[in-house]
Formats: structure tokens, sequence, C-alpha cells
DNA sequence: CACCTACTTGGACGCCCGTCCATGAATCCG
DNA sequence: CGGATTCATGGACGGGCGTCCAAGTAGGTG
């Protein structure tokens, strides 16, 4: 009801358009819906996106993708550094199941349409992708060496490893079970690397 | 248009399913699209599944997984067995890009529904599951000697990576990037299973 | 042959969808 | 102050959705 600018009104429809895609799927995420959420009329959503189309990209947009904070791992042993890093990573994505649920629900929506959609989806896990190297890239520095996998293909890795596990974990809901996936892929992560270390 | 028994004509419908929701996204897969693309009348879709709900948990349950032959591994060297398995079954798994994009929408999907449907898309992920450990059991046999990992934790593991490979390379496309992600995991196994033969 | 079960057929029902648009109100600016 | 721009509002439109059902037809059984 308030009057406000086009570029304010957006962000609380993007807001209203996640709370609704988290709590009932993106399917429910219907135009009325997202108005009703945000208590604004039918019209306001088009006059502000154009289409709904657009609203969702915007959506696909604004997920924020978890940080890593290297500065804890310093003078930890491989293995827990490794442990440490993949726990901190999981409590931010492991605390809201539908969150991450909404997350595959977009990349698979946005992956069946034009190139424009498809290349918000290749954002989406690339702004993932861009943290976890930069983490990496951190650690290999504070170790002072040179890691034995490449640090673009590890990163790969590793978010193929939490996106598996949340995968799995979405649909079994077993959250131990993560927990250990990961913690086993830590451990394996750490055998290499100190292993890569002996041998220089 | 031929007279089918009920049971056949199930088939016929849950392939017109599958054939639509490869092609055209599961959204796209609308009961009127389905009956069409089977060449039946609407009413045959009800009249054989009661519900589209009951269509799509149909198709979930048809939906093979990967087989993985072990045979073919005896005798290589550890890293080369892993990437050769990894191979194989990226084989299977990378042919079709819209197939795989299918099994995360049906997981999604399902993962929203009922206590039924998320049953459903638990067994979709525990057939790959169970695959896979059975492949690494009979592995773990023909080396003669236990694996330093656990062999569930190790097969749950090597799902989140497929998957996780699988979820990145529908989103940008780009083979030899998981190719190259998929045999550094196999690696990374592979020198940790040495490693563990070392030290036993 | 008659009968009953099993399958077929296509239209109708009510609902919700994304989009559009005409009108009105607020705000900004020369 | 007055015109222009920007935002607000809610109803209307055409279409597609899942579901239901009444009538028709084939096949097997007595």
């Amino acid at each position: 009801m308030p009057r406000l600018s086009a570029e304010d009104r957006r962000v609380e429809l993007i807001d209203a358009t996640v709370r609704v895609a988290v709590a009932e799927g993106l399917d429910a995420a219907t135009v009325r819906r997202i108005a009703q959420e945000a208590g604004v009329p039918l019209g306001t959503v088009h006059y502000c996106f154009g289409s709904k189309a657009a609203l969702i990209s915007a959506v696909a947009d604004s997920i924020e993708q978890p940080t890593i904070d290297v500065a804890l791992l310093e003078s930890l042993p491989t293995d827990q550094a490794l442990v440490t890093a993949f726990r901190s990573y999981w409590e931010q994505i492991g605390s809201d199941r539908r969150r991450q649920l909404l997350i595959y629900e977009l990349l698979t929506h946005l992956s069946r349409g034009d190139d424009a959609s498809r290349e918000i989806a290749r954002r989406l896990i690339d702004r993932a992708y861009g943290a976890v190297l930069g983490a990496i890239r951190a650690y290999a520095q504070d170790l002072g060496r040179t890691l034995p996998v490449d640090p673009t293909v590890l990163a790969r890795l590793v978010i193929a490893v939490t996106d598996g596990v949340s995968l799995a974990w979405i649909v079994n809901n077993d959250d131990d079970q993560a927990q250990v996936v990961m913690e086993t892929f830590a451990r394996l992560l750490a055998v290499v690397i100190d292993s890569g270390a002996e041998q220089a």
C-alpha cells in the first residue's frame, strides 16, 4: 500500500517469492500467491517485473551462497581443518532443507528455459564455485605449498560433493548420514594432501 | 485404440510420460499432453492410474539406474580401475542430459509431496545406492582385502559425487569438465585405497 | 445367445494460471 | 501551480489444468 520505488518494490516481491517458494515449492509460487504474500495487488508484480519469468530469474540471482572463512583453519592438522571447513559449510547449507530444495527447483526450472535462463542457472552454481575456489586458494597459501590437485578441479569436486550430499539429504532427511559422508570426503582429501606433501 | 489390458496400457502411458517429460520438462507433462503422446483419449489416463500423482509416482519407480560391471576391472591398477568404473558409469548417465534433468525434476517434485511421494523419491536414490554399494563390495572382494573406508559411506559418497557432477553438467553442459572432476575423484580414491593397503 | 465385466471415449465442470489494461492517485519538477 | 511521470489497483480475458462421468463397445463366460 505505501508508495515505493519500483526498485524497492522489486526487493519486497523477491523476498515474498522466496518465502512462498521455500515453504510451498516453486510451483506454488504463482503470481497471485506472491502478490498476496507481499501484500500488494496482482498488477503490481507485472508492473515491477514485466513477466513472471523475469521475477523468477531475479529470485535466482538473489540466492546467496555460503561463505567459507579460512582463518579459522590455521594451525589445525589437515584432516581436522578440512572436517571443520565442511562442517561450517554444512551449518549454512543444512539449516533449511526447504531452502536447499528451492535451489534445486530453480536450477532444474531454469535449465529447461531459454539461453538467458540457463545462463542464470550457471551463475547460481558459479557463485558457489567461486566461494569454494577462493577458500581453497587461501588455504593452500596458508599451507605454504601447492596442492597435489588442480584447485579449479578440486573446487568443482567439492561443489559436486556438497550438492550431491544435499540432494540425498533433501530426499531422505538424514542429517547424520550427510555429516558422515562429508566428513569422510574431508578425510579422504586430507590423506591425499598430506601424502602429496610427503612426496614433495 | 486397440483394446489392451489396463496393465499394458499403464506401461504405454509411463513410456509416453517419460518421452514428454524428458523432451519438454516435467511441467509440460500434463495429462492431455501425455494422452496425446500415447495416442489415447484423455479419460484413459485416469482410468488406468486414478490420478496424475499416481502416474508420476509410477514413472519415478520405472526409472532405471546404471549398472556397474566389476568384472571389467580385475587385474587393473587401482587408479585405472576406478577411473574406468566412473567412465562406464558416466557413459550411461551422461548420454542424455535431459533424462538426467528429469530425474532431478522428479526428485524435487516428489520431495514436496506427501509421505508416500517422498518414499518414492527415496527409493529412486536408493536404487542407485544399491547398485554402487554392490559394485564396491564386489570390487573389495576381488581386491582380497577390506577397504580403508566403510563401503556404505563410500557408496553414499560416490552417489553424491556423480549426482553433483551431473547437476553441474546439466547446467553448464560441459562434458569435459564433468569427466575431469570424476576422474580426479577416482584418482583421489585410488590414492587412499593404495595407501590403506600399505598400512595394512 | 445373453450377460457381465473390463476397457474406451470425449465432452463438461470448476478452478487457477499469466497477462493485460483502463483508471486513479501520488510525487516530482520546471 | 500545473503538467508529466511514476506507481497503484483490481477486474477481465483467454487458455490450460486435473478430474469426473455417462454412454458406448469389445471379450470372455454361463
